[in-house]
DNA sequence: CGAAATTAGTTACATATGAAACTATATTCT
DNA sequence: AGAATATAGTTTCATATGTAACTAATTTCG
């Protein structure tokens, strides 16, 4: 009977879950270099303004919801923002506890620069695959988000 | 003259950057939450082990390079390996600064009991894809880190 | 050879992050 | 009603992480 000497293999260039993660650091890195750069913006505050602007008067629970931020990061953010006077925090009527968010005119008019600089970045990467290869990217993709986690519906 | 009322759209759940993020966060959650739990590894850990049974007396820098991994969180790994009694380090004869880095015995063998549970995680994440939507995703996802970073050669 | 510049790796410091505790309000249930 | 439970959001605390400074050994080059 043989020892198995050498039991399986695993090289790490080939494991997805590493791939990923290489992947993705990459391209947050590059992203988060510009909009920080560019307004002080870390991703996180990005992404919130993003989501508020999409939904105007959203709560932070469902900004938490939308960008799969914890709610500590989502508070975090909101407050570096209102700091800055991006957004603006109003109270709900109807709940105490909850705040409407809304972006002030000067976060509108941010959010409105970086709007096209984002997608020129965006454009940037996916224009190395055609049309047909970005559609199956993110076809694939979604299977995949959906094997790695069923219960929670990632987009 | 229209006013442009609403300028570029931009929704985060189709933007490119942000779908990889919370894929690889998702992915890597799951398999971090494996090897903190069995064995106590963070994935930069476990990361260092892969390679060093890979390449036994690998150094410290030639890790940082396979696994994207920066100088700093390398030493750190290796050190928590090193207390653990997972990885030994060997001075190597002809150069002083470097060590020559191997897994112990006891390393070997968790390694051993690790690379199994890692690959049939793996396994059920990519069994969602056909073999031939697997090829195309690492094809694509090949193009795509060249386009982000294409000064490293990522993998 | 020997000063200057490089490289391997660690340490220190400042910041980012997540888990758990906490405050305040709302809802449920008897 | 009012006690028990749940929810929105913030704060605290402990840990993780990155940048820069540092030590020690090596290489370069006048």
């Amino acid at each position: 009977m043989p020892q198995s000497p050498h039991p399986a293999p695993l090289r790490l260039a080939t494991f997805l879950p590493f791939r990923l993660s290489v992947l993705s650091n990459a391209v947050s890195q590059r992203i988060a270099e510009l909009y920080d750069r560019e307004f002080g913006l870390s991703i996180w505050q990005w992404r919130v303004m993003a989501v508020t602007a999409d939904t105007p008067g959203i709560s932070a629970t469902e900004i938490g919801q939308r960008t799969q931020m914890d709610k500590v990061a989502v508070s975090r953010a909101v407050a570096g923002l209102i700091e800055m006077g991006y957004l603006e925090r109003r109270p709900s009527t109807d709940d105490a506890r909850r705040s409407n968010l809304v972006l002030t005119p000067a976060g509108l008019g941010i959010y409105e620069l970086i709007v096209p600089l984002a997608l020129a970045e965006e454009a940037q990467l996916v224009t190395a695959l055609s049309d047909k290869e970005q559609a199956e990217l993110a076809r694939l993709m979604g299977k995949l988000a959906k094997a790695a986690s069923p219960e929670r519906d990632l987009w």
